[in-house]
DNA sequence: ATTAATGCAAACGGTTTGCACTACT
DNA sequence: AGTAGTGCAAACCGTTTGCATTAAT
């Protein structure tokens, strides 16, 4: 799954953490090591996860963890704008670092694989959108469903 | 909700249930009382509906209906290639009677709005990913989320 | 000292399942 | 008669909530 184009690894660790511990500290939020394994483990991942997928990975790190904290969690890192949600083939929420990039993604219906879909692949719609229809599409939160070229062929 | 473009009313009911019954019995399925009601319960939405929605609509027609034979009802009916489905903002599935035109959705995570997108809409993002990337998107399982017109300039 | 955040446990909502029973064909 | 479909009740899974407790500031 999560396939083809390049693997963007995100800066690391350690410097995201302080970007992000001052960013909720901008807002009298607090820095908690639960919200360290989120980010954490958010980090790791470079396609998207579902929060599910997040809670047992945050359990890797700290066994205690608890799913509402991770929920809640993820609520104010989306809020503060370092993580990002849509929903995917199955309906599941699925979170993302919110990119150098801004971008969707393209999900195959039958094996299951993942792709970015870049602002460049989508312009001729979200302009087009915006331009007809003053329509301004969330790209980050798209996920378009189909077949992929592999799928297709077999 | 479910907004502007001209509502495509489907056929008549008395046909489109003699369609549909000839279509399950070509595949040896049975036409039964449960789901003349979730056809007729579908056939009175003209944009789309959610599971859960059906069930309740289905309720009002037959007072006795239980969700698991609305939602196997779904899929046999989805498997006929009558209905299609995909997932809404919540993530929740949506079904819809599967149109004359093929089209996705837009829906405005603001006011919750819902509109139909056409297929000439969709036309250059669907061209350029089968083109570019082999990829066959399913535009009835495109739900496009975003800020309507209206909710832009509020 | 304040008050944001956690952990627990329970609830929730949509959807799915197993199984004995019913009713289309 | 044969087998597809139903209803029930319970389970499931991801996610959310209320509340007393803990800990970051």
């Amino acid at each position: 799954m999560t396939g083809a184009p390049p693997a963007r690894r995100g800066t690391p660790t350690p410097e995201r953490w302080a970007a992000v511990k001052r960013r909720l500290h901008e807002r009298g939020l607090r820095w908690t090591p639960q919200r360290r394994a989120v980010v954490e483990a958010i980090s790791q991942v470079d396609g998207h996860v579902t929060g599910a997928e997040l809670v047992a990975d945050c359990r890797a790190i700290d066994p205690a963890t608890t799913p509402s904290t991770v929920y809640r969690t993820l609520d104010v890192l989306e809020e503060i704008g370092l993580i990002s949600h849509s929903h995917g083939l199955e309906g599941r929420q699925e979170f993302h670092i919110r990119p150098a990039v801004l971008h969707g993604h393209l999900a195959c219906s039958s094996c299951g694989g993942s792709w970015e879909l870049l602002p460049d692949e989508a312009a001729p719609l979200v302009d087009g959108l915006r331009r007809r229809r003053g329509f301004e599409v969330a790209l980050d939160h798209l996920t378009v469903v189909g077949r992929c070229d592999a799928c297709r062929e077999r």
